[in-house]
DNA sequence: CGTAAGATTGACAAGCGTCAAATACAGTGG
DNA sequence: CCACTGTATTTGACGCTTGTCAATCTTACG
């Protein structure tokens, strides 16, 4: 059941035609390199492409008064990024390479050729941002509705859903590259504070680190602390505009 | 330069044809009343539509544990309701009437077939849904890096922009048919202290409350106050789709 | 081996939540 | 028109969560 990487998470809403998948393999153009630290684009520059990143760990950010910023989304390969400021005159998004990151832009002109051409496509580009709304929405309910230590464990099982793999203890875990700093951005807390939660939920045998490596002990444990319900995404959408060859 | 209400905000982004017109007009189906307090859709409901609002003040909630609930947004006449749950097999969104209400279903099936049919209208559905992010990505970074007074100057400067009239007096004001707890809600933070920031607004000489009536003295001095930028929606955008006539 | 970035810890202060009670207001029925 | 009743607003007191400041310790890396 693997698919091409990029766009991965299309797959989840319909299978892909050829037509519809030669498309999207069109779509991007050369792959970049970025060094850890780098910035991919800045807030207020002009809008002219997204970008498909293909690998490594990118945050999204906006910056607030005097070097405080708010983590808008973590992304990981596979992910479309920049999408949200195609509505807007100016980028609203910092977007920063956390690891060595690979990605490519997609011109705003082809997205929307993909519009005129492959209307199921269409509908999934904009399933998928609705999809991200609902991340949003769940963000936001987590930031306003609970506490600090919740909201770390909202984080640690979404990452945990997107990218653990199992190690040689068969449970499962997988690396974090994020600063404390970084998470603190996420979270809207403090690092200082940050670094209180983790230590918390380890005292709790709820959580091990060991060096970047983090293991979720009781990953549904964790889960039922959020207070969030779990999401179940649409799959295969009867009502799909008809698909392309 | 009055438009349509339904939609309104399409015309942001660009003119619409004859034929867009008509297929927009074409896509609800008869309006339906709502009292206040009436809830719309239930959260867990399936989804089979989403909703036009036509006429009243809609709020839209998730709910965590134990009675508190987080608003997720504040609909207002022209705004297309319940969209994110497109992507998910069971609706993350409770909506509620606020004030008396007139909104109409949208079936699924008719929003397939503008894909299928009017390609540039999809892409205005996509970029409005983007803009959609780009106001939660703006709320997230108020409730995550300002204080509750920010925040509400957040609230209600853009309830400013969205509703404000000239009054008698040349200032511009508006009715807020909202309690203090569904602000709370919406700020995600008591309503106890929504009612010690409003008096501290007050009593700052920054807006004047007349029962539901509320006017911002100094619009411009509260929008500075919130911490976050001015953004701009695209305009004319030259890279839509081709228009269907 | 030295340096810088990140992690950790402690002490204290501030913002906001929580509880409780009083007051104002709106809608309803007599 | 008024009394009645539930809902929304307002205010005060107090405590907990989180922010802030500062210092130390650890790790990564040249």
């Amino acid at each position: 059941m693997k698919t091409n990487i990029p766009f991965k998470r299309f797959s989840a809403f319909a299978d892909l035609t050829p037509a519809e998948k030669a498309a999207l393999k069109d779509l991007s153009t050369t792959p970049i390199r970025y060094a850890r630290q780098e910035v991919i684009r800045h807030e207020q520059d002009p809008v002219d492409c997204v970008f498909m990143l293909n690998e490594g760990w990118v945050l999204t950010t906006a910056s607030f008064a005097e070097g405080d910023r708010q983590a808008l989304k973590i992304h990981l390969p596979g992910d479309l990024m920049g999408a949200p400021s195609l509505a807007l005159e100016r980028t609203a998004e910092t977007i920063t390479a956390v690891t060595d990151v690979v990605a490519s832009k997609i011109p705003v002109q082809k997205l929307s050729q993909i519009f005129a051409e492959l209307p199921r496509l269409a509908m999934l580009f904009f399933l998928t941002a609705q999809e991200e709304r609902v991340i949003l929405m769940d963000r936001l309910t987590s930031l306003g509705r609970s506490s600090a230590k919740q909201s770390l464990c909202h984080l640690l099982v979404s990452l945990h859903d997107r990218v653990a793999v199992p190690g040689k203890d068969g449970r499962l875990s997988f690396e974090l590259p994020l600063t404390q700093s970084q998470m603190g951005d996420v979270l809207g807390i403090h690092l200082v504070h940050v670094n209180r939660m983790l230590r918390i939920l380890e005292e709790e045998g709820l959580i091990v680190r060991r060096g970047r490596d983090i293991t979720l002990v009781e990953p549904e444990e964790i889960r039922r602390m959020t207070g969030l319900p779990n999401r179940r995404l649409a799959h295969n959408i009867p009502w799909l505009p008809p698909a392309t060859l």
